[in-house]
DNA sequence: AAATATTTTTAGACTTGCCTAAAAATTTAT
DNA sequence: ATAAATTTTTAGGCAAGTCTAAAAATATTT
C-alpha cells in the first residue's frame, strides 16, 4: 500500500480510460500518444508496473489494469473529479479551466483530505464535465440512458449531460455556443458524407455540428420532436 | 520564471525558515538536519540554485536567498498557510493534522487558484498557529507585539497568538492542555534551573512548561497580574 | 600556533523516468 | 505465404536528486 510516484499513478489512470468499459487491453502506442511519451517509455514502465503487479502485462499484447491496479486507478479518478467540482463550484472556476490543475491536486496523498472535501462538497455525483465521480469505495455509477449526440435520432429533443474535458478548445467552443451541461437541444438533420449534424438551441439558433464535436458529447434522450 | 521542482522549492521555503529575519546566512548542516537529507546533496542543490540566481553561495560560507528567491519562497509560504487555512476553516482538520498536507498542496502550481482561495477565505491575515500569510504581493504584516511565551514577564496576562507548527508532539500536547490560539494564560513563575515555567490557564489548572514548550509559543502582553 | 574536531565539498554511484537508435515481433498487403 | 509496413522491445544514455566515503576547509582546543 506503499504510495505510488505522480508517474506511476498517470499511468495507471491512462490505462483505465483507454481500456473503457470493455476492459480492451491497451497498446503500448496507445499510452504512449495519450501520456505524451515514447513507446518505450511505456515498455519500461509497464514492465515495473506489471512487478507491483498492478498491470497484467504480455510483451507485444498490450495490458489491461488488475484487481488492485483499477481500484487504485479509479481513486485517482476520484480525486480529479472531486476537485474539478470544488473548484467550480466554490471557486468559481469555468470547466474549461480546472482539468490542469485538478490533475496535479488529483496526486495529493490524503484520504483524509479527499473524504473531507467529498463531504464538504455534498457528496457530488458528477463532476462540472457530467463524467460520475467514484465514491469512497471505488464504485462508480454510469449514468444508464447516456448516449453521444452523435448517434441521437434525428427530430428529437435530448439534454446535454456531459461533456468531453480532454480537448479545451472543445470546451471553448461549446461555452461558446451556449451548449453546457443541462442545455436542451432538437436533433434536426444529419448529414452523412461528413457526420455532422444540425441541432436547435433555444428557440432560434440553429448550429451545424462536426462529429468532432457530437462524438465528444453524452446527451439523454428527453423527447420526439 | 520557469517553474521549479517540489525539492528546490522546499529548499528555498527553507532557506528562508532558517535565516529568519535577521537575514542571517544558513549553513549547510542546518539545511541538512531540516530537509532530512545529506551535506553532500545540500552542496549540491545550492550549486544549482546559485547558478539560478536564487540564492548566494559562498564556498564554506552557507547561502542566502536573492530576491527573487525570496519572493519565490514567500509565494509558496503564502501557499502553505492558505491550504492549512482552508483545511481547517472549511474541512474541520484539527491544527495538528493539517502540515503533512499542505506540504504537499504547497506545491501546486496555479496563480488562480491559489488567488481563488484567498478570496474564498475571505483573505485571512493569519493561518491556524498564528502565523501570518502573505498577501499576494509577498507583504507580510508580522504581529508587532508578539513575544515567546518564554519572555514574557512574571505575574502577567498574555494571550496565545501562535505555536510552532513543526512538532506535531507539541501540537497535540497543547490541545490537550487547553493551549490554543487566543488562550489567555497568567505566568505564575519561572525556574532558572531548567528554564520551565508555572502558568495558569483558567481559573483553576496550573501547568509547568517546559523550555521546549514555552520557547515555541508566541503570546502578546495582556495585562499586569 | 599546532593539533584535533567539525563542517563542508568532491568524487563516484544509484534510482527514476525519460530519450534515441536499432533490433525483434507482429500485422498488413501483395 | 512472403514481403513490406508497423508496432513494440531492447540497449545504452542522460538529468535530477539522492547517497556514501574520502578529501579539503574551517573552527576549536590545548
Amino acid at each position: 500500500m506503499k504510495s505510488l510516484s505522480h508517474s506511476e499513478e498517470n499511468y495507471l489512470k491512462e490505462i483505465f480510460h483507454l481500456s473503457g468499459l470493455t476492459e480492451k487491453r491497451v497498446s503500448t502506442n496507445g499510452l504512449a500518444s495519450r501520456l505524451n511519451t515514447k513507446a518505450s517509455s511505456i515498455t519500461d514502465m509497464l514492465q515495473k508496473l506489471s512487478d507491483k503487479k498492478l498491470v497484467e502485462y504480455v510483451k507485444y499484447k498490450g495490458c489491461f489494469l488488475t484487481e488492485e491496479g483499477e481500484r487504485i486507478a479509479i481513486q485517482i479518478i476520484r480525486k480529479h473529479r472531486l476537485w474539478e467540482t470544488f473548484l467550480v463550484n466554490k471557486l468559481s472556476f469555468g470547466w474549461e479551466e480546472v482539468h490542469d490543475v485538478a490533475e496535479q491536486l488529483e496526486h495529493i496523498d490524503s484520504e483524509k483530505l479527499i473524504d473531507s472535501l467529498d463531504r464538504f462538497l455534498n457528496y457530488p455525483k458528477f463532476d462540472p464535465h457530467g463524467d460520475p465521480i467514484p465514491d469512497k469505495d471505488g464504485k462508480i455509477v454510469y449514468r444508464k440512458s447516456k448516449i453521444k449526440l452523435l448517434d441521437a435520432a434525428t427530430n428529437s429533443r435530448v439534454e446535454i449531460v456531459r461533456v468531453n474535458e480532454d480537448s479545451l478548445a472543445l470546451l471553448k467552443f461549446l461555452e461558446r455556443h451556449q451548449l453546457t451541461l443541462g442545455t436542451e437541444l432538437d436533433v434536426l438533420e444529419k448529414f452523412p458524407f461528413d457526420d455532422s449534424m444540425s441541432v436547435r438551441v433555444g428557440e432560434l439558433l440553429e448550429i451545424n455540428l462536426s462529429k468532432k464535436v457530437t462524438e465528444n458529447i453524452g446527451v439523454k434522450f428527453i423527447s420526439k420532436l
